[in-house]
DNA sequence: TGTACATCAGTGAACGCGCGTTCACTGATGTAC
DNA sequence: TGTACATCAGTGAACGCGCGTTCACTGATGTAC
């Protein structure tokens, strides 16, 4: 039997239980299916509780109510940016540029993963309970202890203006580039082989950062062996 | 007598008139403010011809539908946006460097200064009048030659790989850099003397870019040197 | 300078719609004995 | 193993609301003569 006639109605999922089973989640991939599909003005919650196959009422159980479900949303974004950056981190081996690099490819690579949970992720003004702001400061810490270990600052210390400059450079650029894949302007690297040419690109890109920074730091010392 | 007497209503502005006189820049200028305080999820066309002063329908006459709307202030957007970046290669001087610096200032400034229209530009997947369409255009092309005077490459000529990358690059680190301004992940910069301080971090950031791009053309020409 | 008239800009009531949330409910599950 | 019961997860009807858009309209403006 066809998948179209067992879901008559494509735009509601089906369900032959009482109880779905493992609702919370699917509101979660709905709710990025939606958002990644039609933007957050586009969100609703009785369209997510649509797709869920559950009455519009259902989600209120799990999530309070519609903010409580982009809030859950947003604070998972970052726990799995988090686990992202530092996979990459891992996977660079010992050069601290290296490991920084592959921290920006797997920043890229979940803002394609997840468009929806990304542009959640970084909305002006949005009230923010206690678990969002943990999870997005703790996103925002592996990416500080990359550039920590760049310049061998132990995590104690705080970074001094210069080091704070460079992680601002790093990220604007990874940001940046994840930012514009999204909104489809290297759109041919959404086809074929292109995501493995996409993470060239990003390697690329925050090399150029890293060689900046680099010969900064290199004409700073230079300059303190004349004095 | 105090403001608030002479609008009992700060949602509805008051007019005494019958004919508006500039509806037209009144409603972007209405669309621009919103969309900067809740977001696209947060515009609607009934709030913007409230906060001008009209009736809901009145927006019809100038714009067709809410679509309409937003898609001639993205256009306008993209249109100030060229304008910016083509000020900021004006002010750059004769070095192609501090030119391509210059735009970057002016690229985050103009965000910070239209946060509603600046959201607004690179949405994924929006229908796209060929009005908007040509004005998006002229303002990549602006930044693109920017990094054509940087490499020497005259307008006709189509770039190379390495130097679509560099665009990509400085691209990325001036777009990123701006959108997380606009998240106010750089917060404190947004109030005392943080302006400057603002300009001069995009100019650090956006230096290293740069440097890193000279390296590579150095590296390159060593090699082919050698070879 | 005055008058008739076309055109333009905005009105306000009305429409149907999808939304978020509430509520009393019910079907299913699990636990105590 | 069976039964009573508490708890949990989802229902579906209902609510009030703000929305975008339409429509016949009217007040103001500008133009022709």
């Amino acid at each position: 039997m066809p998948p179209s006639l067992k879901r008559p109605d494509p735009l509601r999922a089906e369900r032959d239980t009482y109880h779905h089973g493992a609702l919370r989640q699917a509101l979660i991939d709905a709710t990025d299916a939606l958002l990644a599909e039609r933007g957050v003005a586009g969100f609703s919650l009785r369209e997510v509780a649509r797709r869920s196959g559950v009455s519009p009422a259902a989600p209120a159980h799990h999530f309070g109510d519609a903010q409580g479900l982009l809030e859950a949303v947003a604070t998972l974004a970052f726990e799995g940016l988090t686990a992202a950056l530092e996979a990459g981190n891992a996977r660079g081996g010992s050069d601290p540029g290296a490991r920084l690099r592959e921290q920006g490819v797997e920043y890229v690579a979940f803002a394609r993963r997840h468009p929806g949970r990304f542009g959640l992720m970084f909305r002006a003004g949005v009230a923010c309970g206690p678990e969002l702001e943990r999870a997005s400061h703790a996103a925002f810490t592996a990416l500080e202890n990359g550039v920590r270990d760049l310049f061998g600052v132990p995590r104690g210390t705080p970074l001094d203006a210069a080091q704070r400059e460079a992680l601002v450079g790093i990220w604007s650029v990874v940001h940046g580039y994840a930012h514009l894949a999204l909104a489809g302007q290297f759109s041919p690297s959404g086809t074929k082989a292109g995501r493995g040419q996409a993470d060239g690109a990003v390697r690329a890109v925050l090399q150029r950062q890293l060689d900046g920074l680099a010969a900064l730091e290199r004409a700073r010392t230079e300059s303190s062996d004349v004095a």
